[in-house]
DNA sequence: ATAAATAATCTTGCATACAGTTTTGCTGCT
DNA sequence: AGCAGCAAAACTGTATGCAAGATTATTTAT
């Protein structure tokens, strides 16, 4: 099991903050819209405003919040053009990510990711979204870090999480799992032939299935 | 009475301040490596140290400057990978612009890049770098414009920006203005025609050179 | 004299205080 | 009732103060 790489250092109490608070986000529990007041937030937390306002400034630049002059933060609420846009260049990162993978792997990465592919097939048959979804997550990790260039699977991860919050019941829908596994099973096959080409195409072509899943549930979404 | 302007607020002394030092980093006079002592630059310009605080942070957020825990902030030093990260990132980033350009620019775009670029040629024939330098970003700029997805546009302008430090002599190299001119003849060519694979590898090809021009330089910094 | 240990200084991180806007709630008027 | 205008409350932006960690200078031991 591939662990965590250790995150530089979260000594300072911002930073545990904008920790904090960005996964009250990702989780849900922070609604898209909802006003982040200063005062409120270091009550919450305990502390002063001070980290807290450091905090919302960092994650105003990850794009998970926004931030107007004299008018405080809110959760960023996206609108449908923003998500296209966001879900685009989502696909467009991971397919480049992919195709630097193919060209960059050492062989012991491209056989670790073949291995951890086949893994995931128990996930599959017993139908099982969460350890699935868990999974997935760290099988895109692996082709961000075999494309060899931090700052494309930087940005690629901070779109995946910045998305997380429109992609929650994703895994959910019927007869996913075992579509999203055989098109894992495409974009590896093509790493691992070195095809930069088809590892573009193919992961390129998964995204889209994300996205198509997305608009499916948008209208859910929209009507609450 | 509050007057109704349309222009981007920079209301806050922490937003100026953040402007005023990213123009002396870009500009040469803030140095990479240099500290970025928070007392310092409170007195420098006239502010208490919170605002420059929290400029600092959002600087931070762009990779312009770095800031460790309880070490202090100084101008970021790419190492010579982080730097080919870098420019492989802008490589990426411009290409896929310039594909995207190709499927998604309606003809007043294609028509108003076309005849941009046509002008530029008289900045090449009496070699004037200067001016070449400045339609250049604007001729980029439009190519962001056209491929109709911020994400992405704005990724690439980030990283076209953070590289500026590294490129300032780059148009006075001898007969780089010819070269770049007929290459981004290439690009428009295959963007008129909407070939989106062929404007992807135009771009590419251009901004290889981008990258080769500087590595001729970095031995000549690195010898500093 | 050099290196380790310790003290002094500097700088950051956080808390608190204050000022200026923005927002909210009221009052009186049409 | 509804709205304009004004007053109060709330919140953000900024300044300042203090404590802890980091850096530098000094002292001490070998």
């Amino acid at each position: 099991m591939p662990t965590d790489q250790a995150e530089p250092d979260i000594s300072t109490r911002s930073e545990r903050l904008a920790d904090e608070i960005a996964s009250s986000v990702l989780s849900g529990e922070f609604r898209p819209g909802l006003r982040l007041d200063e005062t409120m937030l270091a009550e919450r937390y305990g502390v002063s405003r001070t980290p807290v306002r450091e905090a919302l400034r960092q994650l105003a630049s990850t794009g998970l919040i926004e931030i107007k002059p004299r008018r405080g933060a809110t959760v960023a609420r996206a609108t449908s053009s923003q998500l296209e846009a966001l879900f685009g260049a989502m696909a467009e990162a991971e397919a480049t990510c992919a195709r630097l993978a193919a060209l960059s792997m050492t062989p012991i990465e491209r056989r670790r990711l073949q291995s951890f592919h086949e893994s995931m097939a128990e996930f599959v048959t017993p139908d099982d979204p969460e350890s699935f979804a868990s999974a997935n997550l760290t099988f895109h990790t692996l082709i961000y870090g075999g494309a060899h260039n931090e700052i494309i699977s930087d940005f690629a991860s901070a779109l995946r999480r910045r998305l997380a919050p429109f992609r929650r019941a994703q895994f959910r829908t019927a007869g996913r799992l075992p579509r999203s596994h055989a098109e894992h099973g495409n974009v590896v096959s093509a790493i691992m032939a070195g095809n930069a080409a088809q590892a573009h195409a193919a992961m390129f072509d998964h995204m889209s299935l994300v996205e198509d899943s997305f608009e499916r549930l948008a209208a859910a979404v929209a009507a609450e």
